[in-house]
DNA sequence: ATAGGCTATGGATGACATTGATCGTAAAAT
DNA sequence: ATTTTACGATCAATGTCATCCATAGCCTAT
């Protein structure tokens, strides 16, 4: 990880359908050593997948919903039923286990409040759950896949050799 | 919009780098319509986007911070900057304007509650906020940018004319 | 029945990805 | 100072797909 798979990755986080040549004169390089360091974030796992963004707005699911869960139950056996059940809702596009006053995080996404209404009887239908509070998005100012390469640690050059 | 689109959509929406022949056996039609379906699906805006996902550990942004913000400020101009500011962040991956109690909910990706606090400082030194509260996420149990498909509205047959 | 909309099929073309080989350079190691 | 070592540049060859076109078959609705 030096600069350059730093600057790579971006430009892939942001724009996958980039040509390793296009990608190339951009970061500096010839399409070959371009194209090689990308295959190695690969296969290091830098780059875990490749996905498609669709428009919420053409499928009809603008509406974001964030669902803060608090339960009496603390039991592995719960955590891993509740976490099952609910992983295969496929409105529930966010689920986290938090610090603090709410055990259980999670961000829903449907088209409007009815069908909010229709997912959380559904859900309460399937688990048991104690003290829940729905919060609605008016309106989504940001939403990003690209995450943070600032952090990412720098391992200089004499790295690939493991091969 | 029919079934077919949704399959091919929701295909794309886990793996983007399916081929058109690939996508075209799974669902059912051979290579050149299923070509054109995607391609139409990407000029009528359903995809937006093709992005590589990066794997959080490995560039060093394992956690996630929720930070609920109320203000007294809510102006259009307070909001605009506000919204400016934040997005500036690349930490910041996704902010909403909500309703209820709280005004915003942003998530944060960092390293650790150190480099947190680090991110908030520089925030509060840009923007004047009233009343803040941040979780720290223990586990991210669920996380994917599929959206359901189930509710996109069927246009049935007789769609391709207007070209 | 018949036109229109959709699909299947096959082929041609071109853009890239992918791989291998060779050479040059600068920094690191001895 | 000399030798590794770790890249990168360049060239070439191959292969895989995307892309486009042209033709033909199959329903469905008028």
């Amino acid at each position: 990880m030096d600069d350059i798979d730093r600057k790579i990755l971006n430009l892939l986080q942001k724009d996958a359908t980039l040509s390793t040549a296009e990608i190339a004169e951009i970061v500096g390089l010839s399409t070959t050593p371009c194209w090689r360091r990308i295959q190695i974030l690969e296969q290091e796992g830098y780059i875990t997948r490749r996905v498609a963004l669709v428009d919420r707005n053409k499928i009809n699911v603008p509406l974001d919903v964030f669902v803060a869960i608090r339960t009496n139950e603390h039991s592995f056996e719960w955590l891993d039923e509740f976490a099952r059940i609910v992983c295969e809702f496929p409105e529930v596009v966010e689920l986290y286990r938090m610090s603090g006053e709410i055990d259980y995080l999670m961000r829903v996404v449907v088209p409007d409040m009815a069908a909010y209404d229709t997912f959380y009887k559904k859900l309460i239908k399937k688990v048991q759950l104690t003290d829940v509070s729905s919060s609605f998005a008016m309106e989504r100012i940001k939403y990003t896949t690209a995450l943070p390469l600032d952090y990412a640690i720098d391992e200089g050059r004499q790295r690939r050799k493991r091969n």
